[in-house]
DNA sequence: CTGATAAGCCGAACCGGTTAAGTAACGACG
DNA sequence: CGTCGTTACTTAACCGGTTCGGCTTATCAG
């Protein structure tokens, strides 16, 4: 059916709109705006947008009759508009200051950017990803986006000890959730995991098997939640008399691997190692094989960030599980909550949870 | 909403509130437009943009002086004004069909996705990056975007065999990349990695190892690249008399490692197993290790998507490789000549490679 | 019957850019 | 010297929404 050049009456209100300008290429784009609701309504543009937004100002006859033709019209806000008059851009930022090459190793973050997609979709907001090498570019990035007014707030992970990012985003007004311990956050709000109480029942356990010489193969120090950790297994160590020792590494499977050499070249070996993350831990576990070492019998592996890599190693991997998926969601609404108005506060999401694994066995 | 120290309740915000975003006292609000540009250099708006866009119709002294005036009040162009005069949101699309748990198993995608990041972050496009359940919702979430001009173009991963999504995007007229096989892409521009080629490679390989009786784990056969896999194994099979089969799965660690059981309880018994990613093929590696059987004496293994689980395995994993972050920034570059005004062409990216490791070993 | 109050709606300014159309200045050319 | 074509701008109309002041009209107390 076609329509006239200009009139277009309400009796083909009800058929599918082919858009006149878009005549030329054969594509059919429709382009339904609220000026054509308001036409076809017989009321102004700023009626139309009151009775959209579910805002005063219009009777619920003129709302629903206008609800009623913008469904008809398949009528979808156009967000470039909608953000240059309401300085809102429905969009949330986040950046991953990582390598790509360790964006494919940790399966962490992929998790929890679903779990943020997954909140954010339902209330038809976007999600500005944006993948960069270090911290400076990452700052550089919410420069760029408070300027610009990309993103309506940020959410922040991978904290480090006296985060340069914290005094920055204050400084831009720019509402941020970050992810990680309060005792890092420096007063803005955050979500966080209690890595302590996680780190004291990892050595409670080991410790419960008769382990008296344990190892942890650690993430950077510069991170707040390795920082939270060094601190929670140091504090463990010493009030259950082990014999403990941390090296540090940047999380890669390869520092994971060599530093698990290390500590079983160590005199006295140590009978159990804890990891920081799965990949390590998985890293360490072939080494301890290539030596011929037995799981559980000779060694204990406990990992960190129970991903399904964990479940199909064998022997399957004790680990600290938390939910990523459940954590992103969770910051999400932190972040929507505090644009909503809410009270900057930090909010504890959960404590991971030991799950006991082949690869746990007593000391013989 | 105000926030800060001032005391401005909520009723008073609401109701007598005239500039809203100058109010926020001490935050630094950069509002630098192209109006005040054109105000310090006194000339119009116009010229302002066409200097800055670098486009014709101001001298080279004038532009000059605008491009230093710009600099000096550090403007950043308004994404949303922008975007709504000149029709273009400089920001490409990517649906993920897939439940976040899958993301989380799979590598491969968050190294896609960094690889198409690397790109679009030195044009200063954006990536509006979509995760939904199905495929419905993918389709769903292109009219969406076609609808609000939220996206130049999209970049379409996961090819099924005769994908529903090509009509779809043709029809609305958004530019698109595919990834995957031109026989599965009906025309469309689409960048490929020979999976065929690959799998010839596997199976030469392993039968010039010897082996004789061998079994394939691999993915859902709706999936394009397993259906061109699919083909190319038979064929390969064929002409080196092997004795070959196929295990569908979905993909994840789970059925990979049934699928594994599955193989080996087989009569004759293969001894040498491809699989259709590295996930499965770790998780049959522990399969076949809780079984008691030997790598590579008993049993050799193929992994494909070489990440780094396949290196820190014992004993590490011959696997295809191909550089998935590489691949994505390919992609990216195609969208953005086509953009350009390229013909549409399906583009050859690479082969993937067979790296062999410890877990090929001859027949005995 | 009158004046006050409020609900419902209109018109228009505005957000910050892009771009077509119009204009003034200037040199070249017949 | 008048005409034409450039060059370098200016002006103003968009893009598609939001929002605010003000104008009608209905409601209701006095």
């Amino acid at each position: 059916m076609t329509e006239g050049s200009n009139g277009v009456t309400l009796k083909d209100a009800g058929s599918t709109v082919s858009d006149p300008a878009a005549r030329k290429e054969g594509v059919v784009v429709s382009r339904v705006t609220i000026k054509e609701i308001a036409r076809r309504c017989g009321v102004s543009q700023g009626a139309v947008s009151y009775a959209l937004n579910n805002q005063p100002g219009v009777s619920e006859a003129t709302r629903a009759r206008v609800l009623k033709v913008a469904a008809e019209l398949e009528w979808v806000p156009n967000r470039a508009a909608r953000q240059l008059s309401a300085a809102r851009s429905e969009t949330f930022g986040l950046v991953l200051a990582r390598s790509a090459q360790t964006l494919i190793e940790e399966p962490y973050f992929m998790g929890f950017v679903g779990g943020v997609e997954s909140v954010l979709a339902e209330k038809s907001y976007a999600l500005a990803l944006q993948v960069v090498a270090d911290l400076d570019e990452e700052v550089a990035t919410y420069r760029k986006w408070a300027a610009e007014r990309r993103v309506d707030g940020v959410i922040v992970v991978d904290l480090r000890v006296a985060d340069p990012r914290i005094p920055v985003l204050r400084k831009l007004g720019l509402p941020a959730v970050l992810v990680g311990d309060p005792a890092l956050a420096d007063g803005m709000p955050c979500v966080w995991t209690d890595g302590a109480a996680a780190m004291t029942a990892a050595l409670d356990h080991v410790a419960s098997l008769g382990h008296r010489v344990i190892a942890r193969v650690a993430g950077p120090p510069a991170f707040g939640d390795v920082w939270i950790r060094d601190q929670a297994y140091d504090v463990a160590a010493r009030r259950l008399a082990l014999m403990a020792s941390t090296h540090h590494t940047d999380y890669s499977a390869t520092q994971g691997a060599d530093a698990t050499r290390e500590v079983l070249a160590a005199d006295p070996r140590p009978t159990a190692i804890v990891y920081d993350n799965d990949l390590m831990a998985v890293a360490g576990l072939a080494v301890v094989q290539a030596l011929d070492l037995r799981i559980p019998d000779d060694i204990t592996l406990v990992a960190w960030d129970d991903s399904p890599l964990c479940r199909i190693t064998h022997p399957t991997l004790t680990a600290l599980s938390h939910n990523v998926v459940g954590y992103g969601a969770e910051v999400t609404h932190r972040l929507l909550d505090l644009l909503a108005g809410a009270q900057p506060q930090s909010h504890l999401y959960s404590t991971p949870l030991l799950l006991i694994r082949e690869s746990s066995g007593r000391r013989r």
